[in-house]
DNA sequence: GTGAAAGCGCTAACAC
DNA sequence: GTGTTAGCGCTTTCAC
C-alpha cells in the first residue's frame, strides 16, 4: 500500500538492515555516501515506517493511553489538552483516549484494549473504582498513573500517583468564607466517596475546627452522576442548590467539590432567588477559565495543572514501575486562591425566607 | 510478554490456524468438541489476540483518528464524547485524538503519524486549512470525514462532509431577535473566514434582510484565535464586548459565532457596565449544556450533536470513498431556537451612555 | 561498513 | 475439519 523499507533499499541499492540502521540513527560508522544515498532515497520516496511494524518487534509504540470520566467536564478537557500537548511535544506521543463514566467495566475494557494495541502507559484521571486492576495492568507490563488518588496507606503499589493537595485546596477555599465573615459553612458534593472527596471533605472540617466552627460546617452530598458522567455534576449542583435555599437556619456561605459544581449551584441557586454572592457565597477548587467567565465570576482554588500534568506524563515514560524504594505519591500544593466575586460578606441579618429565626447562637 | 497464539494452540492442542479460525468466526464446519478446547484454552490462558499483528496482515485497525482544535471548547469536548461513544459501542474502535489549535502543520503531522500508526478512518473538526492534504490522505487509503464545511464548489472531492446548516442556524437566531423587536443587530465572530463562519454570516444577513435591516446589520470581527486555540474565543467574545459598548448607536441584538462566543461576550457586556438581556440581547449557536448554567441562561440554536456525530461515524466507517456519484454533503438541519434568559425586547428608549442621542430613523 | 536471515503474533491460502 | 506455511514491515544479531 504505501511504502516499505524494502523499496527504500532498493531505490538506495541497499539493503533492507542499512535502511533500518539510518532510521534507528545507528549511523556513526557508516561511510557518509551511503547514509545520504539512504537519506535521499527515503525523501525521494516519502517514506515513513511503519509504527506498527516497528512495534511488532521492539514492543513499543509511542501512544499513551488516557482515561477520562468524560470529556465534557471542562476540567478534563483542560487536562486532556495539556497531557496531549506536554505528551507530544516531549516524547511524541500520541493520546489513545478512553471515557468511562466512572464505570468499572468500561474502565477494564479500555485497559484490555490497550494492552491488545500494545500501548503500554496509561493516565488515568479520577478513577471512582478500586485499584486491582491497575496493579494487574501494571503485572503485564504497563506503566499506569493514577490522578487524583493516593496509595492505599499500608499497601504495596506499583501504581504512581499523581494529585493536588485536596486536603490544602478545601481548606484554602473554607479558610477564605471564614475570612469574610462566615459563620455557618456547608460543603456541597456529590454522591459516592473517593479519595480526592474524602481529602477534601476534611480539609473543609479541619477550617471550619480551626475557626471554632465545628457544629456549623454541614457536608451536603447531592445526587450520583449517572451515565452522563461530569457534565452532569452541574445538574448536581443546582440540585443542591434547592436544598440549600430551603435551609433554616441556611448557610451563607459554601464551598463546591470542584469549579463545574460551583457553576451548577449559582444557577440553581439563582432559580431559587438567592442572588450570589448578596445572599450566600460560593467558593470553588479547579480554576478551569469558565469560571472568569461566569457570573458572578467564581473565586477559586488554582490547582496547577501544566505542573502536574507534565509530571504524570513523565511518570508515564518512566522506564520502569515503582518499587518499594520509590516515592509514588507526588502531590502539588494548590497555586492560589483566586478572588473574583462569588464571594462577599455573608448578610448583615439573616433574612429567613419564611421560618422564625431562631438564631442567637454566639461564637466563642 | 503476554500470551500468544502459539500459546493458546499448544493449550488446545491444535495448530494455530485452527485457534485462528475461532477468533475469526470460521467455526461453521469446525468439530464443536474442537472449538469448545479452544475456546476453553483461549479462556484459561486470558488470550487477547495482538491488534498490532492482526493488523500487521490486514491492515486494519479499530481505530479512529479524531482532529479536534482544542479540546478545551466544550463544544469539542461534547463532539468528541458523542463520537467516541457510539464509534465504541457501534464498531468497537477506539479514539485516536489530536489537538491541532487550527494549525496546518500540526494537522500534517497529525496525518502522517495516522497513517503511520495505520489508522485509515478520521474524523476532522472544524479544520481552517484547505482540504488538500486531506485529499492526498484519501489517496493513501485513508476515510476521511470533515465536519463543517461543505465541498469546495467545483471540485471533486473524495472527501466526505457533514455539517449543520449554519445558514440556516444563524438565520433563526437572527430572526428571533428580530421578533422581539430587535432593529440594530450585529454578528459577533473572530477573525479569519472558514465556511461555516460565512455561512453563518449570510444567513445573519439574510435574516435581515427579510425584516428589511440591511443596513442594520453589523458583522464585528474580533481578534484571532492564538495558538492557545478555541477557549480564547471566549476572550475574543469578551473584547468585542467592549467595542459594541462603546458603539453609538449601539446594536440591541447581537448574535454570536458560537455559544461558547456568547458567554464571553456576556461577561464582557457586564464588565462594560451592560445588563443582559436589559440592554442588550445575545443569541448564540450550538447549544452545550453551559449555556443553560450561564447567568442569564442563554437562548441558542441547539444543534443536533448525536446525529451530526453519529453521521460522521457511520460515514467513516464507509469502505468506500466517496465517488462521483454519491452525495458527499450531509447537512443537518439546526435542531431548533433554545429560548432561555438572554434575549428580551430591546430597551423601549435607547439611553445613550455619554454621547448625544442622534437616532431618529424609523423603520419601514 | 554492509548484508543475510530470523523472527515479532497474527491471517489466510492451500494442503491433507 | 485441521494443519502447514508464507508472509505483513520492521529490527537486530551475526556473518562477511
Amino acid at each position: 500500500m504505501s511504502t516499505t523499507i524494502q523499496d527504500v533499499a532498493r531505490h538506495a541499492g541497499v539493503s533492507v538492515s542499512t535502511v533500518s540502521n539510518v532510521l534507528n540513527g545507528r549511523t556513526d560508522r557508516m561511510r557518509p555516501e551511503t547514509l545520504a544515498r539512504v537519506q535521499a532515497a527515503i525523501a525521494a520516496l516519502q517514506f515513513r515506517p511503519s509504527k506498527l511494524a516497528q512495534q511488532l518487534k521492539t514492543g513499543q509504540t509511542p501512544l499513551l493511553g488516557l482515561l477520562v470520566p468524560s470529556l465534557t467536564n471542562p476540567m478534563y478537557g483542560y487536562m486532556a489538552r495539556e497531557i496531549e500537548a506536554y505528551a507530544q511535544q516531549q516524547y511524541g506521543y500520541r493520546l489513545l483516549i478512553g471515557s468511562t463514566y466512572r464505570d468499572r467495566q468500561k474502565e477494564q475494557a479500555f485497559f484490555d484494549d490497550l494492552l491488545a494495541h500494545g500501548v503500554r502507559r496509561v493516565i488515568v484521571i479520577s478513577s471512582l473504582a478500586d485499584e486491582r486492576h491497575f496493579e494487574s495492568a501494571v503485572e503485564r507490563g504497563m506503566a499506569v498513573v493514577s490522578y487524583d488518588r493516593g496509595a492505599t496507606p499500608g499497601k504495596r503499589s506499583r501504581v504512581w500517583h499523581v494529585m493536588p493537595d485536596n486536603f490544602e485546596a478545601a481548606r484554602l477555599a473554607t479558610r477564605h468564607l471564614v475570612e469574610r465573615g462566615h459563620r455557618r459553612l456547608a460543603f456541597a458534593t456529590v454522591a459516592g466517596m473517593t479519595m480526592s472527596r474524602s481529602a477534601k471533605i476534611d480539609g473543609f472540617h479541619a477550617a471550619a475546627e480551626e475557626a471554632g466552627l465545628r457544629g456549623e460546617a454541614e457536608v451536603l452530598d447531592g445526587g450520583a452522576l449517572d451515565e452522563y458522567g461530569d457534565a452532569m455534576i452541574a445538574e448536581v449542583g443546582r440540585a443542591t442548590a434547592q436544598r440549600l435555599a430551603a435551609m433554616d437556619p441556611r448557610p451563607t456561605g459554601v464551598v463546591a467539590l470542584n469549579d463545574l459544581m460551583a457553576i451548577g449551584l449559582m444557577a440553581g441557586l439563582r432559580e431559587a432567588g438567592l442572588e450570589v454572592p448578596r445572599d450566600i457565597s460560593v467558593v470553588g477548587m479547579d480554576g478551569i477559565y469558565l469560571g472568569a467567565l461566569s457570573n458572578p465570576a467564581l473565586s477559586t482554588v488554582q490547582l496547577p495543572v501544566p505542573e502536574m500534568t507534565r509530571a504524570m506524563v513523565d511518570r508515564a515514560m518512566q522506564p520502569e514501575a515503582p518499587n518499594d524504594t520509590t516515592q509514588i505519591d507526588q502531590v502539588f500544593a494548590p497555586e492560589r486562591l483566586v478572588q473574583r466575586e462569588s464571594v462577599a460578606a455573608p448578610p448583615a441579618r439573616q433574612r429567613a425566607a419564611k421560618a422564625t429565626n431562631d438564631e442567637e447562637k454566639t461564637a466563642p
